[in-house]
DNA sequence: CCGATGGTAGAATGAACGCTCTACCTTGCC
DNA sequence: GGCAAGGTAGAGCGTTCATTCTACCATCGG
């Protein structure tokens, strides 16, 4: 079974956001998850898959995360931002996963197309939002500046703390949904 | 004179740009600065140092570059986020030097503080810039907001390129200040 | 001309890293 | 019972890393 390997990649997750990607090595990681080091490589072969892995899992948990909430009305293309608010207080808060993956890794293909990937998703997510509330509308650019909200209050929230990083980004988001006329 | 310390400090700045932090060691950054290793280590004495050094350099770079500008009206306040949109284009663009030093090294105080502070004096970069075109107002939401929507497009700009990313923070800013009643 | 300053090249060191390997143990199905 | 699957502990290998050190050279004010 994978059950194994889904944990260990939820524990790798865990141990990357908290401590970041270059100041453990993988004795750290394999202390961090509780198996043997034989284990660890049978799953992921490479540290850098070992980073994979631990992506994958946050894109999953992330998407998981955001099932449910309002079927109408501008709360439901809202909620991808305040949903985002609560995730931030739940785990580390350390800025994006996926883009300290990549900045430490800059080089690698596999990290950069699952970053891209992760992040294509989550503009889509917003795009498909907006359509189900206007869809007589061209929300493409609506899309890019709620996706551009969601993307700065993940890092405002390292260094002005979440609920102040949350209600700047509903505030602007309101306020480019009210621009445009939808609301 | 510490001329060869800044010329150092600035290769510093501009490797890490274009190559990540954790991809290169001390040895690569010696012949990226076109210096012998006992120089780099008279004006660095640690890896960590010529980190901090790079972020000395981009920081002043940074607030340097932004000097000038409309004096008065909407683009006053717009300003540093259109000029963000022409570094964006000068240098290598993989986000915040700043948010990914910290993402590799979260445990140096030294960092964290250097990030700390610059990021505090961009926030009151647009404080002081709203505060002389609405100098009547609280202009504390707001000026979150246009940090936020700065940090936005900084990291956008990676995935969606940077006039997109640029176009959608306008936008954004712009509705901002007009929910408001500036502008 | 001399000595201080600040540069060069690059070998040496000791620690840490990613990864592999040997040897053994536990569990559950036929 | 026995064997296959998948786990454990942890020593060892070769490499790379940050840092230090020896030995030498160029420039220039007094």
């Amino acid at each position: 079974m994978n059950t194994t390997k889904q944990k260990i990649a939820s524990d790798l997750d865990r141990q990357f956001a908290e401590q970041g990607f270059a100041e453990q090595g993988v004795e750290a990681l394999r202390a961090g998850a509780d198996v043997s080091l034989r284990t660890l490589y049978k799953h992921f072969p490479s540290r850098e898959a070992m980073v994979v892995g631990a992506l994958e899992h946050r894109d999953k948990a992330y998407f998981d995360w955001l099932a449910g909430g309002p079927e109408n009305g501008i709360d439901h293309v809202l909620y991808p931002i305040i949903r985002l608010g609560d995730w931030l207080s739940e785990v580390a808060n350390t800025g994006c996963l996926f883009l300290n993956a990549l900045a430490e890794h800059p080089d690698s293909i596999a990290i950069r197309e699952i970053v891209t990937d992760h992040k294509a998703r989550l503009a889509d997510e917003f795009r498909i939002r907006l359509r189900a509330i206007a869809p007589d509308r061209d929300v493409e650019q609506l899309a890019e500046t709620l996706f551009l909200l969601h993307e700065g209050m993940t890092q405002t929230a390292r260094l002005h703390g979440r609920d102040r990083a949350t209600a700047a980004a509903l505030r602007a988001a309101k306020a480019a949904l009210a621009a445009e006329g939808i609301a």
